[in-house]
DNA sequence: ACCTGTTGTGGGAGCGCTCCCAAACTGCTT
DNA sequence: AAGCAGTTTGGGAGCGCTCCCACAACAGGT
């Protein structure tokens, strides 16, 4: 049976608060006291119940990460596993564990209730990717603490992400420079909002520069087979350089260049989007839009432990500035 | 304020006792009484807490994943994604909550402790991919359940593995069937025993063929750039044929040979191990020895949750029959 | 000598549940 | 009419902690 505080006390002589102020780094300990009972903590090796404390606290050290991309398809996109990395590396540095929910985006809303009524966790790291995921709302009705990874829908909310639309601009822009004028590009899952913001820029610049042309915009979903029968309805079509919503979908669109016997960039030139670890190795090695993933995740957990320390701060959207990484395939 | 049992009881009329036997699904409720204390349940939307019911009951239904490869560069390998995913997946679907723990190798004891004496989870799902990992036996000397994913190290302990020895000789005989002679292999992380588990079927099989060449094994890290350095190390020893470790190296591999100006599998045929997404998506697509992650993950939650239901079970070792998978690389 | 403030310590109450045992009620037998 | 088994319900105790208030001890100022 493990120790309780109650025993710590008794065996060193002082009383349950005392040994409760000690543990918690309380303020008003006599220090030979609190020596005493460090040593005893130390020698029986105890560590208070996670359970009791929660209970009785009503704070629980413990964040949530729920990824509504569920522990379906989507998840072969590294682009969650470095996520994961990060807020998980976070976690660990501040001495808070972590709960992982990997749902399907329909029973997001009840693990949430589930959460928030139940102090399992004292706030939540939400990857948002689905436009109109009703899970925004649900969380500002309710009264658990988080912070959006990925899209930052509203300056009310906090949240850490790339901005999308920008960083697809700048993409396009470096092909625009580079000489490319029949620029397609494969698009990601048109039910994520990342997909919708990267087009948005794509379109944009293109329009502004005259050369849009909407014959070049192929249907993608964000996985590797996409990006391969992306580029195939491209291909017919003789684009000079192709902007792919992701890098998976390089890949694709890389086999699909290939197959044809084509070569990269010679005949057609391809940018992606992440900078996954994967994106150096490919032949060529793909030029891209840096997605900071697991730093992503670091910042939208101190932000979240910023919240809880004191929950009346103001809002805050951190954006971090598209990179654009140069190598060899644009 | 969230509701409790007791607010519950009220307005249904009934004991806290009655609630928390509905609530559980008890067995000895007059239907009626059930019916209604579901109904007001239902219509205020009342969820127990789960801090005080762990307290109460010892009983956290939470699982916990301990991944020792740490936050580091290790996690570069969609290996660990795929675990992740399997057992994500498997706590969701038996409405169990997951704990995720990626911590250095070092700080994994104090990790442990701390889950243990905690009742923070009921058991703990633990990837052991380390060489003389010390957790092994701290986790016999506790009383946590636990599963080990990766490595099966003794039959008194449950675990969930690959026949890594045979998976390698698998490939080599393989390899030898195709005619291939001079046979190199790129070695996974020395400390790792899948590494070592690799590298003595390998061993083994080229023995009794009488091909075995000590020149042509190269130290390797189980990452893309051990795989490249690796292959660079062995190429002007002129291997026919390349087993690598993992198929990340064989990504490295891969990138060394084509710089070389030589091609697969005419030069040099490569064999990976894993099957992770990426490698069939290599050119050419990569021929390897498949691990269900993803099984393995699923396979070790319900594994533990049997243990759970029953204590006393014997141990069990889950051992799953390797499984080439032939692509165009050899 | 008194009061005041400061520092350190102790113990009661309570967090929201589960578990157990006892009480209340049912229907049936003798 | 009393007795009994079986079913259903209620409430006390307690899980291990935190929080709060009370109190002890001692300093310094009047």
């Amino acid at each position: 049976m493990p120790l309780t505080l109650e025993d710590i006390a008794r065996i060193s002589g002082v009383s349950r608060s005392t040994v409760s102020r000690v543990v918690n780094g309380g303020d008003k300990v006599n220090p030979q006291t609190r020596e005493r009972v460090l040593e005893v903590i130390r020698q029986w090796n105890y560590q208070p119940n996670a359970a009791a404390r929660r209970l009785a606290a009503g704070r629980s050290d413990t964040l949530g990460l729920l990824i509504p991309a569920g522990a379906g398809a989507a998840f072969e996109d590294p682009y969650f596993s470095q996520v994961i990395r990060g807020v998980a590396a976070a976690c660990s540095r501040r001495d808070y564990a972590l709960t992982l929910w990997l749902t399907d985006p329909e029973r997001e809303p009840r693990v949430l209730r589930r959460l928030a009524a139940n102090n399992l966790v004292d706030g939540v790291v939400v990857s948002y990717t689905l436009a109109d995921d009703p899970i925004v709302g649900e969380l500002r009705r309710g009264n658990l603490p988080f912070v959006l990874i990925g899209h930052a829908p509203d300056p009310a909310i906090n949240a850490v992400a790339l901005d999308n639309v920008e960083a697809a601009r700048v993409a396009v822009r470096y092909l625009l420079e580079r000489g490319y004028r029949r620029i397609g590009i494969i698009m990601g899952a048109p039910n994520q909002i990342d997909a919708q913001d990267r087009l948005r820029g794509f379109t944009e610049v293109l329009e502004q520069a005259g050369v849009f042309d909407p014959t070049l915009l192929a249907e993608g979903d964000f996985l590797e087979e996409g990006g391969y029968s992306g580029m195939r309805l491209l291909l017919p079509r003789r684009p000079e350089a192709v902007f792919a919503a992701n890098d998976l979908m390089a890949v694709g669109a890389y086999r699909a260049i290939q197959e044809a016997g084509l070569s990269i960039p010679a005949d057609v030139a391809m940018v992606g989007f992440d900078d996954v670890p994967m994106a150096a190795q490919l032949h060529p090695p793909l030029t891209t839009i840096r997605q900071p993933m697991y730093t992503m995740g670091q910042l939208a957990v101190e932000r979240l432990l910023e919240i809880l320390r004191d929950p009346r701060q103001p809002p805050r959207q951190i954006l971090l500035p598209p990179e654009l990484v140069v190598r060899q395939s644009a």
